[in-house]
DNA sequence: TTCCGCTGTGAATATTTGTTCACACTTATA
DNA sequence: TATAAGTGTGAACAAATATTCACAGCGGAA
């Protein structure tokens, strides 16, 4: 069961609203201010936090800070009523998942939940991918290399991989494009040629942004 | 010199955005379309990119998912002059840095331009990062763990990362908090507190990141 | 003071990764 | 068909990583 935690220092709404969600199946709690949001949501690892922009002792943007810090992965969904683009832009870039303007009907908001739902299960399901073995993939350059070769060229035949990599010995190749075989990032087709798997994209995508991230380029 | 690409389909527009720019000390390129866009940015590093969201052959949407992919340090402002908060909420949640609408003053262009300059700066100057070391340091659960203690707690002792990790042997942690220190990611401080360092906080968000990523978790 | 838990060192050892080599089968092509 | 380049296997070896063990200083509590 999905579970939902809902902030709003207005208790009517914010009862109405767990009303609401529980009637459609929902697991809700509810929370009072900010702080008391990100406390529960560092407790319990909801799906979806209902996180309202106004609210005593914490605001809901430091909310919404605190609570993305320990659950990057919750969607977090925030209602305000005073609602401007340049805002609605600053609080996604924050991390919020979706942005409803109130007063709204429980409709959208439902709408806006399912949706939410639906999207978080898309992203994690599907993939079938072993964290250690992908680290592991990862940690040695020469894998990485190979990973950005097939990204860019789509498939390559195997000597022209070892010509752009360099290998003195092409049994060290054979060696590498094993192990990112056997961690799912890479395949052969009929032809022999490698290529990534769908996983490997988005171990070539986790690459590029880590690199991105880390690197410090001077300019 | 900072590199920004402009894609508008309006050529009096475009020019003008070029020519304030060029002005202002940075290097412009333009685009009149959304592939043409996607294919500078694929070629060239641009530090921002105004991306027009209504042009013809590739809308700005799909450009922007196509420069994101190759391109995802970029910092993409999106130029609209049909703006509702739900069109906003959508273009960053796709990965834009930041939202104008038309029409706009070149004054707050030139405003946003700096700011988005500033923080993709901010961003990669400073952190010194050695890559292979941190793969490495990632590559290993245990390791990967610490860091994640290390994030939640703020600063642990010793034996509470030991408790908290379940090691048989103290002297093994030891060893792994020993690599992280040496990559540069985790310190002590004189009370023999270990921390994260803020490289390491930056290794944390990436691992994040990965997890989220990667990861298919049943539920 | 004595004892005990916390924090650590260094060396020995085990395990995992990576490299090299000797060899072999396939496919294309001279 | 003979030859060479492309692709691959398996075992031996080398190097890097991880684990274990024996031991020791230090600070606080009994």
């Amino acid at each position: 069961m999905k579970k939902i935690l809902i902030a709003d220092d207005n208790a009517d709404l914010r009862e109405s609203i767990a009303e609401v969600l529980t009637e459609a199946g929902f697991y809700t709690e509810t929370a009072t201010n900010g702080k008391e949001a990100a406390a529960k949501s560092a407790e319990t690892d909801f799906d979806i936090v209902l996180l309202d922009m106004l609210m005593p002792v914490m605001k809901g943007a430091e909310a919404l800070t605190e609570i993305k810090k320990t659950r990057p992965a919750a969607k977090v969904i925030v209602m305000t009523a005073f609602s401007t683009i340049e805002n609605a832009v600053e609080i996604i870039k924050k991390g919020a998942a979706d942005y409803i303007v109130k007063p709204f009907k429980v409709e959208q908001l439902l709408t806006i939940v399912r949706r939410e739902i639906e999207e978080a299960g898309f992203e994690k399901d599907i993939l079938n991918i072993d964290l250690d073995r992908v680290m592991n993939c990862l940690s040695n350059p020469i894998r990485r290399n190979i990973v950005k070769y097939l990204h860019r060229n789509k498939e390559m035949r195997f000597m022209e991989l070892n010509r752009e990599l360099e290998m003195d010995d092409h049994t060290k190749l054979v060696f590498h494009l094993k192990i990112l075989r056997e961690a799912g990032i890479s395949t052969q087709d009929k032809n022999k040629n490698y290529m990534l798997t769908r996983e490997g994209l988005r171990v070539f995508q986790c690459l590029t942004f880590i690199e991105n991230y880390l690197s410090a380029r001077s300019d």
